[in-house]
DNA sequence: ATTTGTGCAAATGCTTTGCACGATA
DNA sequence: TATCGTGCAAAGCATTTGCACAAAT
């Protein structure tokens, strides 16, 4: 059985545009978020093609897909697992400065016959912002 | 400034079988889920209501809404925090029996100015059977 | 009788896919 | 030149909404 190849996808200006644009907006962006911003560079690119990027960046372990909880799929330029918190009024998300609990995926291990990979874990609330608005 | 009535929502038919498909099935059904299961008993129902009075209930306090990561919403017949355990194979949500960190919700608000509410907690796996196909 | 809920169909938001053309290796 | 990626438009889910009719209070 022959090894697969880390890598044959190629190098084109969309995927670095993606790339770029994940790491330069750093605000866990969603798809569309992205679209945006490489739209500004490349008025031609498609949406299709930023979602097919970001999933194929995600996979080669560029940049991260989050799965927060009560949003629509995120990109994270920060791949180490840690936490996050949404603000439930606006929907921003910012990063939780938390370690990583790895032991309660030891605890659910134990307890269930899963294989467990890991948690995600959302902190829902307001942000200050949508907190003095809605006072 | 008057007090808003506690509960002016109809009792019909409709809603008390979504409201019993919730608690029968337990199994954290997707809305999809429930309309299927009402389906057998009330034909004529269409998705919309389905949809409308599961944010009904939830609203009341009857079910939660749970926002379970990489999932469609979900709806919970226990209405207390807890964290869920999803397979990432088949989409499968469990319970997992750990307590609630609410010291976790007390951390986060000393370092951010946000209010927060609550946490989501969601591990993430193979189920038993999903783990056997996969070897 | 009044108000709220239902069913239908259309619309919305997010994401994926088929296909012909264009770019990369 | 062979293959892979792009752009476009259409399709696919999940969910919401407008509207006329029906049911509940």
């Amino acid at each position: 059985m022959l090894l697969k190849a880390m890598t044959n996808s190629r190098n084109t200006i969309q995927r670095q545009l993606v790339l770029s644009a994940v790491r330069q907006l750093q605000n866990h962006p969603t798809a569309d978020e992205v679209y945006q911003e490489v739209q500004k560079n490349c008025p031609t690119i498609s949406r299709a093609t930023v979602y097919r990027n970001l999933k194929l960046l995600a996979e080669e372990g560029e940049i991260r897909l989050r799965n927060i909880s009560g949003s629509p799929e995120r990109y994270d330029h920060i791949c180490s697992n840690h936490y996050h918190l949404r603000c439930e009024q606006c929907g921003k998300v910012m990063d939780v400065e938390m370690p990583y609990m790895a032991s309660l995926d030891e605890e659910v291990r134990k307890r269930n016959k899963y294989l467990i990979k890991s948690h995600d874990l959302t902190f829902v609330g307001l942000c200050p912002e949508c907190a003095k608005k809605k006072h």
